[in-house]
DNA sequence: CGAGCGATTGAAAAGACTCAACCACCGTGG
DNA sequence: CCACGGTGGTTGAGTCTTTTCAATCGCTCG
C-alpha cells in the first residue's frame, strides 16, 4: 500500500487520537460548559480573523471548512491550509507576539466554538497534555510548512494538484471535494486557467469525476503516482 | 526607512534581546559548564542531522553557517533556512515525535554546542521563560515559512533573488554573502544557470557588487523594492 | 430579461529550465 | 615547476511549462 501524505498540510492525523488538540479542548468540561454558548454559527464566507490583526482567542472547527490563507501584493490569495471538522485554527500567532501573518474565512456554513485568549492560554500552561499537544500542533505545521516549500519550488503545477487533491480528500473525507476553481488554483499555487486546464486532463485520464464544481477521486492510486512522491 | 524583512526566515530579530532561544540556552550556567566540553568545531559540509534519523537534540551556533534544507526526488536540495552564530537548529523534531523532515550541514568552519534531548526538554519543562522562548520560536518559524510558501507560488525569480540576499545580509552582517551558487539557487529556488544569470543583472543593475563567489549588496533600498514587498 | 459572476477555452507571450559546451581556478602529482 | 584533472562558475540556444489576456458560455438572482 502506497504511503499516502494523508498527515500533511492539513492535520487529520491529529483527530484521530486523544490527544490532539481539538479534542483536548473539547473534552475540557469546564471550557465546554462555557462554550456551550460560545460555540457560534458562521455563514459561508465569512472572516474569522484577519491579516494584520491581534489575535483574541483560537477558533475550534465542529464542523464547516475554513480556508486560512495570506493575500499577495497583486490580490491574489495562497492558500496555506484548509481546516475541517476537529481543526484548531489561529493558535500559532498566540505565541509569537505578533499579529496574524495570515487570514481565515469559512468555505461554507460551519460551527465553531471560540476560546479566548486568556481562557486558552492559563489552559495552555494548567494542563501539560495540552501543552504537549500545542508544542506537537506547532511542530507539525512547520514541518509540513517546509515540505510544501519545496513542492512549491521543485514540482510541476501537475504534481502539486495531484498532491492537494489527496489532501482535499483526507479532509472532505465522505464528500465530494466542493471548493472554488479559484480557490483550488490558490492552493495549488496556480493561475485559475492552468488549473482548468489541468482538471480537465485529470478527468480526461480517469483520475477524477468532476460533478459541477465538485469532483470525485476516482484513482487514488495513480493521483499518488502523479503526486511524485 | 523601508521596513525591510530582516526577521523573516532567518531568526536575527531574537538575538538582540536576551529572551532569545539561544541566550536563554547560553547563559544557562549549569549547562553552559557542561557544555564547555560539549562545544564541538565542525568543518565545512558536515551534518548535523539528516532527514529521516531521529533527533537526539538541539543544536546551537556559537559560530559559523548551517543551512537547513530537504531534498527532493530529484535530488535537488530546496534550503527552508541558513543559520548564523546565535541561532538554534533542530529543535523542532523534538516536540513532534516524528523523524526529522530536514538535514542541516555547515557551509564553513563552524564551532557548535549540542544539548541533550533529555537536558533540553527537562530545562524547558522547569523555566517558564524558556518554554516561552519555544513556542515563540516555533511560531515564528511556522509563520516565516507561510510567507515563503507564498513567496514560492507568487512571486518572480528575480523578486525571490532580492529578497534571499537581503534575508542573506542579515546573516552574514559585515561579511559579504559567501555561497556557492549552487547553494543560493537552492535557497532562491531557481535553476542554478538562472541564478547566475540574474545576478548578473543584478550586477549589471549596480544593485550588487561580486568578488569571486562572494556578494556584496550595494543598494539595499532598490533590491528591497525589486523583491516586491 | 439583463447583470454579474464563476467556469471555460483559445492564442500568444513570457519566464524559466534543460542541455551542452566552455572557462577559470586550484590543488595534486609527476 | 608545470601539466593534469576536477569542481564550480558561466554562457548560449532551444524548448517547454505556465501565465496572461481576451472572449465566450452558463447559470443564478433580482
Amino acid at each position: 500500500m502506497l504511503n499516502r501524505p494523508q498527515s500533511t498540510i492539513n492535520n487529520e492525523g491529529n483527530n484521530l487520537n486523544g490527544n490532539s488538540l481539538f479534542n483536548l479542548l473539547h473534552s475540557d468540561d469546564a471550557l465546554r460548559i462555557k462554550n456551550e454558548k460560545a460555540t457560534s454559527f458562521y455563514k459561508k464566507n465569512q472572516p474569522l480573523f484577519i491579516e494584520g490583526s491581534y489575535p483574541r482567542g483560537v477558533f475550534c472547527i465542529i464542523s464547516g471548512k475554513v480556508k486560512v490563507f495570506s493575500t499577495g501584493e497583486t490580490g491574489k490569495e495562497q492558500i496555506i491550509r484548509i481546516a475541517g471538522a476537529g481543526d484548531v485554527v489561529g493558535f500559532r500567532a498566540l505565541f509569537s507576539e505578533e499579529p496574524y501573518r495570515l487570514s481565515a474565512t469559512t468555505l461554507e456554513e460551519s460551527s465553531i466554538f471560540f476560546i479566548k485568549i486568556e481562557d486558552f492560554l492559563e489552559l495552555v500552561h494548567s494542563q501539560p497534555e495540552l501543552l504537549q499537544a500545542v508544542l506537537r500542533e506547532l511542530s507539525k505545521e512547520s514541518g509540513e510548512r517546509a515540505d510544501f516549500i519545496k513542492a512549491m519550488a521543485q514540482k510541476t503545477v501537475r504534481e502539486r494538484l495531484a498532491f492537494v487533491l489527496l489532501v482535499l480528500e483526507s479532509i472532505y473525507k465522505d464528500d465530494l471535494i466542493n471548493l472554488s476553481r479559484e480557490d483550488l488554483a490558490n492552493f495549488v499555487g496556480t493561475a485559475t486557467e492552468t488549473l482548468i486546464r489541468l482538471l480537465k486532463d485529470f478527468k480526461d485520464e480517469n483520475l477524477i469525476e468532476v460533478q459541477g464544481r465538485k469532483i470525485k477521486l476516482i484513482d487514488v492510486d495513480r493521483i499518488y503516482q502523479e503526486s511524485g512522491y
